[in-house]
DNA sequence: GCTGATGCGTC
DNA sequence: GTCCGACGACGCATCAGC
DNA sequence: GTCGGAC
């Protein structure tokens, strides 16, 4: 007997394996006889289709004209409709006309409908402006016409009241050519063919003759519609749910569980059918529309309350909300599919079976004896082995790519974190309560470490326990909460109480919220079409960043904003910038205010800009501050929303650059504190029980701090006469954008090309595996170093000039610099050795490190060191390895004795740290060269030093051991205001 | 051949 | 309450244009 | 993802 079979499940018939439903990718095109074989009930018509020209007529056109609400518009003696019935009247008419005048099979209509939601058909990859291109080219006019310009800038508001909607200008346009006015010939299905051939193709070339095909079979209307369909943006004021409910009572069921239009209409024909709940299961390899989760924006304790406790079951879950990808896996007897939320296939990238795939070829034995089939729901998320925890977000395709390529690579890598279980051989399971669920998840999917996890919850009763979560959560980064009900069935397709997501910025305000001064402007789309809709924003240039000589008014792109806006504050903004704006010229951008990133990467240009002087500041918040290439500063914002009017600020009070990083330090902070208020109060409850932080190693987020300094005023140039190629993105220790790490270069002097050829001994810099590094590396002409190497020399730099030494030193390549390696750097690096035959690479046992120690002559006493290492304990010892030689050279460090003479137990370590990577040990308090004190958290101590050092010119940072340690670990001096010993008395 | 523009899909 | 469209950031893929 | 607005 199996696990499985422990489980109690009623007995519910076993659902058929449907041999259909997502078997077929789009764009495969069955002949006859296997649509036969795959839907063998599949109604068949018994006259040819509409005209494509009937859908704009008889139904979009309507739909369109009874939008809106309409007041008065009832006949005497009769109720008014309402407009929603109106438009069921209008649809219930052309089903009822298709059924009369063409048959069952609806199914060629509504994917023109519903094109949204027709997965059978792949992407066009024709959005405004290409298609914008082609009908240029289609109609034969210049694009530099008047009509050719006002088809790219489809936005732009002129004399027409089409600014916005580029199919009304298409159409507008069009009109205007010596064009058919009567409706084409086409028919729907002759339509449904010729788009099937546009989606295949991918060149203008293959596409032109099919849009010129529609151009010459259709008047100005249906290529309106047809446009529209293109695009997948009908705006016709109904959607699926509309349509399905008019078609058959069980399509949205159908739809939720198959994600299939074609089976909705396929099988959902006949109205004298009823699906029975044998259908209605979600089944193998065939794509659900997964459950969602609510936001909870009222109080704690309401969301509890929804969780609707009872006396016999006073229960709920706590999840952590995991920032990665939605993903459905579905396994069967070796063979896996994969599906993302809204219903796209990531099989390739994750894997088919055992033996392909970044996540399945390492599942072999993931799930236990006796399941031959399960689907799963969760989030994918990535995980980098070398630092054992989870990276931060956007980084996930990477990693399947590199699984992909590497898969045995020891890089980032997929991680799939499973919450939830929907069908287990051959039952679907939907309808059980989450308790359920989960036991029987458990029961089947055994734990592939840092591959495929169930995800972890914890039970609460109350709204403490959510608090409690959340504060963690503030601590660790980490995205929020999702609270669910234990007792809920699976709801497909759903948001709602069952599954809420609570996030931090509800409680305490942790939220950036930033004043922004509005440098340039968008034109609006849709509803929005004809105003300004989106505003680009910018932080003031200060400090360090503005160059002498420089207009102080100096601005540099930092985020756009077009959401949170209400009508009113769009028309208050329009009056409080009037006549201020002026049309931006790509060819002379206004540089003396407003910079953004340079030859002609980053993001759109604005339409227009406005003179930060005659400008207004907005109040932005957002979820987090992020690395960026797109915009000059460097940093943007996650989710960026507006908030209100700072009609009490202007240019010079608004947020500056310098600001900006102060508040990110602070906001960091915060966090850090949180995190320690925790952890008291857990000690209290659990003495002795140490604090899990799995996922949230130590300066993996965001540390180490950003290098504040930018280079040196006339003083040597670290990087001088050095030539760099910076390829990617920075993803250790902390990612940081492309340009921001050629910034850093520059203002250390380097020089920046875009080219590995631009000039001989270029360094080349690079952190992942993109195309571009891939296809340098195939050629083998160039060593990839990667960006650590540039922090730890400018972070090296920076040491040496706190203790006045003016000197450049650029660090020795090691090992973990390199990510690939063309010459024979590799080799150089693990053989290179310092003055005293330290590796700067090899592993060091403790008995060699001991020796060393001992045999290394110099200014400070050996055995005073070497004695550490014989005084370390196993548990010291354990992760410091490998330790990079030169990281603290310039350092000098005081290990306190808190005056007694003797180095204080716990603080020896650190000493034993610190010399070993090559720093000073100062045996006097009074040296005044000292750079760091370690020093415990006594708060009597710490008063007493802080007078000591108070008056010094070269003021010694005092750090905790931990700053040590981690710096160690993470390889990188990290920031010491991130480890201050946080005073205590009762030690 | 490389670069930038454009589109798609994730959140 | 629920739905829907108009917006934000990123990374990757692909093609047009030089 | 976020948000406002229509219903």
């Amino acid at each position: 007997m199996s696990d499985i079979d422990d489980i109690d499940l009623p007995d519910i018939p076993r659902a058929p394996v449907d041999p259909s439903g997502d078997a077929f990718g789009p764009n495969t095109i069955l002949t006859d006889a296997e649509l036969d074989q795959a839907y063998p009930n599949r109604p068949r018509n018994k006259n040819p289709t509409l005209p494509f020209a009937d859908l704009y007529l008889s139904l979009f056109e309507p739909l369109l004209a009874n939008k809106k609400k309409k007041i008065g518009v009832g006949i005497r003696g009769t109720k008014a409709l309402k407009p929603h019935e109106i438009r069921r009247n209008i649809i219930d008419r052309f089903i009822s006309r298709w059924r009369n005048e063409v048959g069952n099979d609806i199914y060629p209509t509504l994917r023109l409908i519903l094109c949204e939601k027709d997965r059978d058909r792949s992407v066009y990859h024709l959005k405004e402006k290409t298609i914008g291109r082609l009908l240029v080219k289609v109609m034969k006019i210049n694009k530099d016409s008047d009509d050719g310009y006002a088809l790219i800038n489809w936005k732009q508001p002129g004399t027409s009241r089409s600014a916005g909607d580029f199919a009304l200008r298409c159409y507008e346009i069009i009109r205007k050519r010596p064009m058919r006015t009567t409706p084409g010939n086409l028919t729907i299905s002759r339509v449904n063919s010729m788009l099937d051939r546009l989606s295949l193709a991918s060149k203008e070339e293959e596409q032109l003759p099919i849009m010129t095909e529609f151009y010459n079979n259709m008047n100005a209307s249906e290529l309106m519609w047809l446009i529209r369909i293109i695009m997948r943006q009908m705006k016709v004021g109904a959607t699926e749910r509309t349509f399905f409910d008019a078609w058959h009572p069980d399509a949205a069921v159908l739809f939720n569980i198959s994600s299939s239009l074609k089976r909705v209409c396929w099988e959902l024909w006949d109205l004298e059918f009823r699906m029975d709940s044998d259908g209605k299961s979600v089944t193998l390899m065939s794509c659900f529309q997964p459950q969602l989760a609510q936001f909870q924006k009222r109080s704690l304790d309401d969301a509890v309350r929804a969780m609707h406790l009872t006396s016999e079951d006073p229960i709920f879950w706590i999840e952590e909300k995991l920032d990665g990808e939605r993903m459905q896996m579905h396994y069967e007897n070796g063979n896996f599919m994969f599906w993302s939320r809204k219903s796209k296939d990531y099989t390739r990238l994750y894997g088919s079976c055992f033996d392909d795939g970044s996540l399945t070829r390492h599942l072999r034995g993931a799930f236990h004896n006796g399941v031959r089939s399960i689907i799963v729901d969760g989030e994918m998320i990535t995980w980098d082995p070398r630092l054992d925890c989870i990276v931060a977000f956007g980084t996930l395709k990477t990693a399947a790519l590199e699984g992909i390529r590497n898969p045995y690579g020891d890089g980032p890598r997929p991680l799939f974190r499973i919450f939830d279980i929907l069908h287990l051989n051959g039952e679907c399971l939907i309808n059980y309560s989450l308790r359920d669920r989960r036991t029987a998840l458990e029961r089947s999917v055994k734990t592939v470490d840092r591959r495929m996890e169930v995800h972890e919850y914890e039970e609460a009763r109350e709204a403490a326990d959510i608090e409690r979560a959340l504060r963690k959560v503030i601590a660790e980064a980490s995205e929020g909460l999702v609270i669910k009900n234990p007792r809920s069935v699976y709801r497909l397709n759903d948001r709602n109480d069952d599954w809420m997501k609570v996030k931090p910025e509800y409680m305490t305000e942790f939220g950036e919220s930033l004043d922004l001064v509005v440098l340039g402007g968008y034109w609006g789309a849709g509803a929005r079409g004809g105003i300004l809709s989106s505003y680009l924003c910018g932080l003031r240039v200060d400090g360090n960043h503005l160059k002498p000589g420089e207009n102080p008014m100096k601005f540099r792109s930092f985020c756009k904003a077009g959401g949170g806006f209400t009508a009113n504050d769009y028309s208050k903004i329009a009056h409080m910038t009037d006549s201020q704006w002026v049309p931006w010229d790509p060819k002379k951008p206004p540089t003396e205010y407003i910079e953004i990133v340079a030859g002609g990467r980053g993001v759109d240009q604005p339409d227009v800009w406005i003179r930060p002087d005659k400008s207004i500041v907005l109040e932005v918040k957002a979820a987090s501050i992020i690395p960026t290439d797109e915009f000059r500063v460097g940093k943007s914002l996650r989710f960026p929303r507006f908030r209100r009017i700072r009609e009490d600020k202007d240019w010079q009070s608004a947020l500056s650059i310098s600001e900006l990083i102060a508040l990110k330090e602070e906001v960091e902070k915060e966090k850090e504190d949180e995190e320690k208020r925790i952890e008291v109060e857990n000690r209290k409850r659990r003495p002795g029980k140490r604090i899990k932080r799995e996922y949230a190693i130590l300066g993996a987020s965001d540390k180490p701090a950003d290098f504040v300094s930018a280079g040196t005023e006339g003083g040597p140039q670290l990087f001088e006469g050095r030539s760099f190629y910076v390829m990617s993105d920075a993803a250790m220790p902390k990612r940081m954008g492309k340009a921001e790490i050629e910034q850093l270069i520059k203002s250390h002097g380097g020089k920046i090309y875009q080219t590995e050829n631009a000039t001989s001994n270029i360094n080349v810099i690079g952190d992942r595996n993109n195309v571009k590094i891939s296809a340098l590396v195939k050629k083998g002409t160039h060593d990839v170093i990667r960006p650590t190497w540039i922090f730890d020399c400018i972070r090296q730099h920076e040491l040496d000039l706190q203790r006045g030494q003016n000197g450049c030193y650029i660090i020795p390549i090691e090992t973990r610099h390199i990510l690939y390696a063309a010459s024979s750097i590799e080799r150089r690096a693990t053989t290179t050795v310092d003055q005293f035959g330290d590796s700067y690479a090899r592993d060091l046992t403790m008995e060699e490190l001991y020796k060393l120690l001992q045999d290394m002559p110099g200014t400070f006493d050996r055995t005073f060191a070497a004695d550490f290492v014989k005084g370390l304990g196993e548990r010291d010892r354990q992760g410091l390895d490998e330790l990079p030689g030169w990281m603290f050279k310039t350092s000098v460090f005081y290990v306190d004795t808190e005056g007694q003479g003797e180095v204080n137990e716990n603080l020896k370590p650190s000493a034993f740290l610190a010399l070993f990577a090559g720093a000073r040990i100062a045996r006097d308090l009074q040296d005044t060269e000292i750079t760091h004190i370690v020093a415990s958290n006594n708060q009597r101590r710490l008063r007493e030093l802080r007078e000591v050092i108070k008056w010094r010119p070269r003021i010694p940072r005092i750090v905790t051991k931990d700053w040590l340690k981690s710096s160690l670990e993470l390889r990188t001096v990290l920031d010491e205001t991130q480890f201050l010993p946080v005073p205590s008395d009762d030690w």
